[in-house]
DNA sequence: CTGAAAGCGCTAACAC
DNA sequence: GTGTTAGCGCTTTCAG
C-alpha cells in the first residue's frame, strides 16, 4: 500500500503538500493540488487511520457501555447514539459488559489507551467513585443523572416519572399496585422505583416487587406470581412494554379483563405495546442516546434532562 | 501521559526491554521485568493503542455493516458477533447504512484505512461486484451465501427454509398463501422468498405479497390489506415474528380464529412469538453472528451453513 | 538477555 | 505557497 511519501515523490512535491491537500488546507496552489489528487487516484491511496489518530491524539470514535445489546431499551439508546455518529462522521463501538464490573473498567480503560475519545455509559455496575478516575483520560457521559462535575449527563427524571406514574394509578383508585424491575437494589432504576413507590403508597408488600424482568416471558412469570395471590394487585407498573405485554397476555389467559380487573402500564413505548394498546411512559431513549452522543463529542459536562411522556392508551 | 521511553528511562532499561515485558516476551530477566513492572504501575502507564496498531498493522477490531440497529433480526446477529468479540478480546464497531449504497462503500473503505481488520456484512445494498475490490484491504464476511471465492460466508439456506415452510403450509391444505417481506426485489431474501413460493405454489396473486414489513404495526397493515380481500388467504408466512404478531392481532380483532381461519408462521423465534405461541422458523441468527465473527478473525473464506429449525406451535 | 536504531505513516511547526 | 524536519509511541531486527 502506498503511503504519503510515495504520493509526494510521484507528484513531485513534498509530503507536507500532500498532507495539505489531504486536509483541505487552502495554502496549496491549484496546480499542485491537482497533481497530488491525480497521483492519489492513480495509486488508489487512502491515509492510514492509525497514523493519523496517533499524531492527532484523537480517534473520532466513541464507545457505548451497555450490559446487553439484545434489550429494547439499550437498543433504543444505541440507536440514538448511532444517529448522531452518522451525522457527524464518528465511529461507534459497542462495549457489552453483562454487568461485570471488572469488564466495565476494562472498557473505560480504552480511553487511557487512546483507543476511544469518549465513552457513553448506558448502564453501569461500578460505583461512580471507581469510574471518575477515568475522566482523566477522556470524556465520560452518563445516561442517568449524577451531580459529579466531571460527568456529562443525558438523563431522564426517572424519579419524577415513577412518582407521576404511581400517582396516576393512585388517582384512578388503585391501592394495590405491583411493579417489576430488571435488576435488584444494585440498580439505580430499581432504587428510584422503590423510592417513588414509597413516596406515593407508603410501604408495600415485598411480593408486589418482581425482579429480573426483561422480556415477555418474564412478564408472564411476573403475572403468574402476582395474579394468583390473595391480595391480587389491581394494577401493575412494568419496567418495559415487553414485560407489560407478558403480563397482559397472562391476565387475559386467566380471564382477567384489562383494565377493569387489572390495569397495566409499561415503559419505553415499544412496538409491542403499540400493538396491544398498552399505556406506557415513553422515556425517549433514542433522544437520550442522541443527546449523550453530542455531549460526548463536545466533551461537555452538562446535565441535560430529556422529558418523558406518559401515554395513556387502553390498558389503564 | 507517560510513554514507553519514560518507562525505560526510569526503570534503567531500554525501550526494547519495556516492549518485551509489555508483550510477554520470555527473554527478559526476572529482575528487569520486575523493575519495569514497578515503574509501569508507578507511572500508571498504558500503551497507546494507535501506535501499536500502526506498527502491528492490525487493529483487532471488526465492523458490522447493518442498515439499522433497531431491528430484531440484525440485533440477534450483532449479538452473536459481540459474543465472539468478548470471548476473543476484539472490539466491534457498528456501521449503520440505512441501505445507502454509497455509505456502505464508505464503511468498506475503513478496511483500506486500516481502521478495521475485517467487516461482516449483515445485509447489503451494493452488488457483489462493487464489494469484492475491498477484499484486497481486509477480510469481508457475508451473512448470506455467495460463491465468490474471496468472501467467507456464515449463512442460512434461506431458499431451503422458505421452500420447506411453504411446503409445510401446502401439506396442511393451504393453497391461498400470502407472505410478507422487508424490502423489495433488490433484496436477496425477497428474491428467495418469491422463488420458493413459485416453486411450491406456482404463480401467485401480487396482492399476496406485502412489502416493507419490519415490526408489529407493519403486520397490522399487512393484515388489513390481506384479510378483507375476496380471495382472503388462509395462511400467511411473515418475515419475522413481530410482523406475524401484528397479523395475529389484527386477525383476532376481526374475529378470525388462528389457525382455523388463518394460519400464521413467522421467523426468528423472537420473544413476542413465544408469548403468542406463534409458529416460527428459527434461523439461529445469533449463531450466524458468532460464526461470522470467527470467520472474520481467522480471515477465513469458508462457507459455513447454519441449520434452521421450524418450530410448530399453535398458530398453524 | 539486552540495547541501538530503523522505521510504521502521518502532521505541524519552522524556515524559506 | 512549499519543503525540511522533528516527532507521535510503539515494535522489531540486528548486533553484541
Amino acid at each position: 500500500m502506498a503511503n504519503i511519501h510515495d504520493i509526494a515523490k510521484r507528484a513531485g512535491v513534498s509530503v507536507s503538500t500532500v498532507s495539505r491537500v489531504l486536509n483541505h488546507n487552502p495554502y496549496v496552489s491549484e496546480s499542485k493540488r491537482a497533481a497530488v489528487q491525480r497521483v492519489i487516484e492513480e495509486l488508489d491511496y487512502t491515509p492510514n487511520r492509525s497514523a493519523v489518530d496517533l499524531i492527532r491524539r484523537e480517534t473520532r470514535s466513541i464507545g457505548v457501555i451497555m450490559p446487553y445489546n439484545n434489550n429494547q431499551a439499550f437498543d433504543q439508546l444505541l440507536h440514538g447514539v448511532l444517529n448522531g455518529s452518522v451525522e457527524r462522521d464518528y465511529t461507534v463501538t459497542v462495549l457489552p459488559t453483562k454487568y461485570d464490573a471488572v469488564k466495565e473498567l476494562d472498557c473505560l480503560n480504552m480511553l487511557k489507551k487512546k483507543q476511544l475519545d469518549s465513552i457513553i455509559i448506558a448502564s453501569r455496575s461500578n460505583a461512580w467513585d471507581a469510574i471518575i478516575p477515568y475522566t482523566k483520560y477522556g470524556t465520560i457521559i452518563a445516561c442517568e443523572f449524577t451531580d459529579h462535575p466531571e460527568i456529562g449527563c443525558a438523563y431522564i427524571d426517572r424519579y419524577g416519572s415513577y412518582v407521576e406514574t404511581f400517582q396516576l394509578l393512585k388517582n384512578k383508585g388503585h391501592s394495590r399496585v405491583a411493579f417489576t424491575t430488571a435488576r435488584g437494589e444494585e440498580s439505580n432504576s430499581t432504587q428510584l422505583t422503590l423510592k417513588a413507590y414509597r413516596q406515593v403508597f407508603g410501604d408495600f408488600l415485598p411480593e408486589y416487587h418482581i425482579r429480573d424482568c426483561y422480556g415477555i416471558d418474564d412478564g408472564v412469570r411476573a403475572a403468574q406470581c402476582l395474579l394468583h395471590s390473595d391480595r391480587r394487585p389491581t394494577a401493575v407498573y412494568a419496567n418495559g412494554d415487553e414485560v407489560a405485554a407478558g403480563i397482559y397476555q397472562y391476565a387475559r389467559s386467566i380471564e382477567l379483563a384489562v383494565p377493569d380487573d387489572l390495569a397495566i402500564i409499561g415503559q419505553e413505548n415499544q412496538p409491542i405495546g403499540i400493538g396491544l394498546q398498552l399505556s406506557t411512559v415513553n422515556h425517549q431513549l433514542v433522544k437520550v442516546g442522541e443527546q449523550a452522543f453530542y455531549l460526548a463529542i463536545e466533551k461537555s459536562k452538562a446535565k441535560i434532562e430529556i422529558p418523558y411522556h406518559i401515554l395513556v392508551r387502553q390498558s389503564i
